[in-house]
RNA sequence: GGGCGGUUAGCUCAGCGGUAGAGCGCUACCUUCACACGGUAGAUGUCGCAAGUUCGAUCCUUGCACCGCCCACCA
């Protein structure tokens, strides 16, 4: 083995070996297993955020699989239609040309080469991770088994009289000329004005002031409302005003949605542009008009004057006209939140068009479809953790909208539905199925609806369509191999635990549970771990223009500086970004970013797991894991160094021959107890932190210095008997590993196993290690624990006498006891090796107490005699502030037994607790004490 | 407006009713035959503020302050 671990070599080595071995295939006859990949988009890249969420669920597949379940890790990507097909506009706009120029069926092509191209960047990104799913069963959105589970269920759904089509007001995106929903909303705070114009009321000298910050709007204005308990305007309500600049007359109407006390009290309603207008309009009957085509421009429903401009162009010639006129009462600047679209950044506009939806609130759709997936988390049938998010999420259904399905996008699922030229509508899973399943017969030819699906409706469907529903064993993949068979698979659903970020439990939790209790009657999943969102090292978003994302590949493999700074910079079009994005890199990675490998990436992730919302990504942090990677590796080339190939090794089911390793068996098996609770409450953090310090605090600094004097002492059984027990737990501590540090722990078991007589191709198919299967000793490990407390003495007496570390001195032990005593023969050798020890007597009783540095264990005191050493005033002087410390403990302890409410009230064992803590400081205090006075 | 988090060592975070912890960083000493990606010893905290419950509160309750997120938004 290498002096140190070098994770390039290994990683590619070993992942290659799994996958092509089947390693990653459900096996077994154990209890299914499921985990499912959040599909990312099929064109992206992986980030941290994927990076982290996927680490999370690769160590439960693993730890499962090993466990011995029948486990399959679902994977696929997503077609993610406005995304994609954004990119391959982008690129035809490069190229001088346009959608439209090439027509709908060849720009569809154009986006499949693309898939071709891009589509397995983020799969093999995965891999590098070292993600063991089944590649064998990888799916995709739009491929033929997912598109005919989405054309069911959108017929399904239609025939079931759950989706419908109709002329709503809708979030429409002006720029991408699509519809979007409401999740693809964002509300962000502007600044912007709030502008009162004055409408006169017609036939009269009476006018109203109303308040708007969309002037622009009044174009489609069709009234103005009042509350209807509003004394200053009730004598208005039903009279007619003239709307300014338009010359139309519209009523002044009154109803309980406007404010009194906001603004003039008065509120021009735009139903076709608003939506709480909207909604107001529908009470009181009013038309909805138009005002704006598709493209935010105002239309011929508006006076001449102001057709075809845009609506920031309407609004500044509305204001300047408004002014001539002497309508425009006031403008003040005000803050107002504007609906922003997700994917272009385009100011929405609520717009009246046709559109698909699936009814969730209607009595029917509650009960059918939102209503069982609120009660699915409300009974526990599944399970959020951490568990304040089924809140969130139940808030969010018990207060949802129809969904808005349809989108005017070209990649995507197409909607299975027709119109013939009377506009009846015919659904069905194909043409012929559409008109089969009609009341009327068409008039005249059928045309295809040309709308396509939202993304999350195929999304909708994972749980269920990756197993093969509803085409049993008819999808195969390119080679002709069946993927999926429902009617086997169905063992996998519900799946076991959904890993996700709490920014899709609308977009995609909550729509799967609808979908899949719909349709299979079963929950998705019995469990949803929310995960924690990555942020950089001070808590900020990773953002590109701020130049602080981090690429977990850059952190696996390592990155100079100058070509960070091109990568990090190459996508910047401004250049004031530009030069900060550079500045801060060069500021923050002035040697570039080292390599920390796979194993060490995905520890720093499991120690960063807690239950908190956002972990901080710290570079110094995954550093300080590589080195644990690094000390794992010199610990296992310690122990192979001394298994050579003629040295004995005990028989398998020898008892242990000593204390030290019935003490690291122990806490072999209490650690491993620890582990399995962690991975039952998803605590990776607890769960890295405990094989961490088993492995460093433990393993490496007790066990390894405890087993150089049995290797190279005279005892030929207690040799054999060490040599097996190092081999045991590190073979043991491997596999423990294995979930969390994949690449390196299979490297060293290669080596480890076979010395153990333990043959098998990888470590992957051997069982996780059970606490169960270690015996625990007590009192060897009360045995340890005195040992490393002599120890420890002698160190510190050592360090603060300004002892050299190597320089050989003389141990003399005090006032100990029969157990005393015979530890201190046990661990002669241990003591000498790691004291440095010349020599070590117990004093005699009647010899006279050479002058000397001591410490207290127990009722013993460690004498290092001073003679040649030190002076006697340092060491009184340590002694003095060692004794002060005890005093102040034993104050505390003082406080608390003196007081009569604390020994009456408290539990009787935490007052026996203290009342031990007393005496073992008195006494230290007295021994240390007693040897103040004798110096 | 409604909801959910957070505030603990210089930094990033665990702990959550009974002696304040980890990693990184820091100080001193040590190249000792697994490892300097190392070893040994050490320093560092009125656990956001205030009141309450309790024998006892970093931990429970209430209020406050600051930071953050989500949802809904008065035109």
């Amino acid at each position: 083995m290498d002096k140190s671990f070098e994770p390039g070599t290994i990683e590619s080595k070993w992942y290659d070996y799994w996958e092509s071995h089947g390693c990653f295939k459900p096996a077994g006859n154990g209890e299914p297993y499921c985990v499912l990949l959040p599909p990312p988009n099929v064109t992206g890249t992986l980030h941290m955020g994927h990076a982290f969420q996927q680490t999370i669920m690769d160590m439960l597949v693993r730890y499962h699989r090993m466990r011995g379940d029948n486990t399959l890790w679902q994977v696929g990507t997503d077609h993610a239609g406005i995304a994609t097909q954004k990119i391959v506009e982008n690129q035809l706009a490069a190229a001088g040309t346009d959608k439209h120029a090439l027509g709908r069926e060849a720009f569809i092509e154009r986006v499949w080469q693309w898939k071709g191209e891009s589509g397995s960047t983020i799969t093999n990104q995965m891999r590098r991770i070292g993600t063991a799913a089944d590649w064998s069963r990888e799916r995709f959105t739009m491929d033929e088994g997912l598109s005919a589970a989405v054309r069911k269920v959108f017929v399904q759904w239609y025939r079931d009289g759950l989706i419908y089509r109709g002329n709503r007001l809708v979030n429409w995106d002006p720029v991408l000329g699509t519809a979007v929903s409401d999740l693809e909303v964002n509300n962000v705070e502007r600044d912007g004005h709030m502008w009162s114009i004055r409408y006169p009321v017609a036939g009269s000298d009476e006018s109203v002031v109303i308040a708007t910050t969309r002037p622009e709007t009044m174009l489609g204005d069709v009234a103005v409302a009042v509350h209807p308990e509003d004394e200053r305007y009730t004598h208005l309500v039903g009279k007619t005003l003239t709307l300014p600049l338009v010359g139309r007359q519209i009523p002044v109407i009154a109803d309980e949605y406007v404010e009194r006390d906001f603004g003039t009290g008065c509120v021009k309603i735009t139903p076709a542009h608003d939506f709480n207008d909207y909604e107001v309009g529908k009470r009181h009957g009013l038309e909805n008009l138009t005002i704006f085509t598709l493209d935010a421009k105002v239309n011929d429903n508006a006076p001449a004057a102001y057709r075809g401009l845009d609506r920031y162009e309407a609004r500044k010639k509305i204001l300047i006209d408004l002014e001539a006129i002497g309508a425009l009462v006031e403008t003040k600047p005000h803050k107002l939140q504007v609906p922003v679209s997700q994917r272009s950044d385009a100011v929405i506009e609520p717009m009246l068009t046709d559109q698909w939806f699936v009814d969730l609130t209607s009595a029917k759709g509650r009960e059918k479809i939102s209503g069982p997936a609120l009660e699915a988390v409300r009974s526990g049938q599944i399970r959020f953790v951490p568990d304040n998010w089924s809140k969130t999420y139940a808030q969010w259904l018990e207060n949802i909208q129809d969904w808005c399905i349809s989108r005017q996008l070209w990649w995507g699922h197409q909607i299975p539905a027709w119109y013939d030229e009377a506009g009846n509508i015919f659904v069905g899973e194909g043409e012929a199925d559409a008109i089969a399943h009609a009341m009327t017969a068409p008039v005249g030819a059928l045309t295809r609806d040309a709308d396509v699906l939202d993304t999350w409706f195929s999304s909708a469907l994972w749980p269920f369509s990756t197993l093969g529903w509803p085409l049993d064993g008819a999808v195969k993949n390119d080679a002709g191999q069946i993927v999926a068979n429902w009617s086997t698979d169905k063992i996998y659903l519900p799946s076991a635990v959904l890993v996700t970020g709490f920014d899709i439990i609308f977009f995609w939790v909550a729509r799967m549970v609808m979908a899949t209790l719909y349709f299979t009657d079963e929950v998705p999943f019995r469990e949803v771990y929310i995960n924690a969102i990555v942020r950089d090292a001070e808590g900020q978003k990773m953002s590109k223009s701020k130049g602080n994302t981090l690429d977990p590949l850059d952190l696996i493999d390592g990155i100079e500086l100058e070509p960070l700074v091109a990568k990090s910079t190459k996508a910047l079009l401004i250049p004031q970004v530009r030069d900060k994005v550079e500045k801060r890199i060069r500021k923050d990675y002035p040697d570039g970013i080292p390599a920390i490998g796979t194993d060490a990436l995905r520890f720093t992730f499991a120690a960063l797991a807690s239950y908190s919302r956002t972990i901080n990504f710290d570079i110094s942090r995954a550093e300080g894991y590589k080195a644990f990677c690094n000390k794992l590796w010199n610990a296992a080339r310690f122990v192979l160094m001394n298994v050579d190939d003629d040295a004995a090794i005990a028989a398998a089911g020898t008892p242990p021959a000593t204390a030290a390793e019935r003490w690291i068996l122990t806490r072999l098996a209490q650690t491993l107890a620890e582990v399995e609770q962690h991975f039952a409450n998803y605590r990776f953090d607890h769960l890295a932190q405990a094989l961490y310090e088993f492995v460093w605090n433990e393993y490496c600094d007790w066990f390894l210095e405890l087993t150089k004097p049995a290797l190279n002492g005279d005892d030929a059984t207690a040799a054999a008997s060490t040599r097996r027990t190092l081999l045991t737990v590190l073979e043991t501590v491997l596999r423990a590993l294995h979930p969390v540090i994949p690449f390196i722990t299979e490297e060293i078991w290669q080596d480890v196993a076979p010395r153990l007589d333990i043959h098998a191709d990888t470590i992957m198919a051997r069982p996780y290690p059970q606490a169960g299967e270690f015996s625990t000793d007590a009192t060897a490990a009360a045995d340890v624990e005195w040992l490393k407390a002599v120890l420890s003495g002698v160190r510190r007496i050592r360090a603060e006498m300004n002892i050299a570390p190597g320089k050989p001195i003389d141990l003399l032990l005090a006032d100990g006891d029969a157990s005393d005593r015979q530890r201190a023969d046990t661990f002669a050798p241990s003591l000498a090796f790691l004291g440095r020890l010349s020599s070590q007597n117990w004093l005699q009783a009647s010899a006279d107490e050479p002058a000397a540095a001591a410490s207290v264990v127990g009722q013993m005191r460690v004498l290092i005699p001073l003679a040649g050493l030190i002076d006697l005033d340092a060491e009184k002087a340590r002694l003095t502030r060692e004794i002060k410390r005890i005093e102040g403990e034993i104050k505390k302890c003082e406080g608390k037994l003196g007081n009569a409410r604390f020994v009456d009230n408290a539990p009787a064992e935490v007052v026996a607790q203290e009342r031990q803590r007393m005496t073992d400081w008195s006494t230290q205090r007295d021994a240390l004490g007693d040897q103040l006075a004798r110096l």
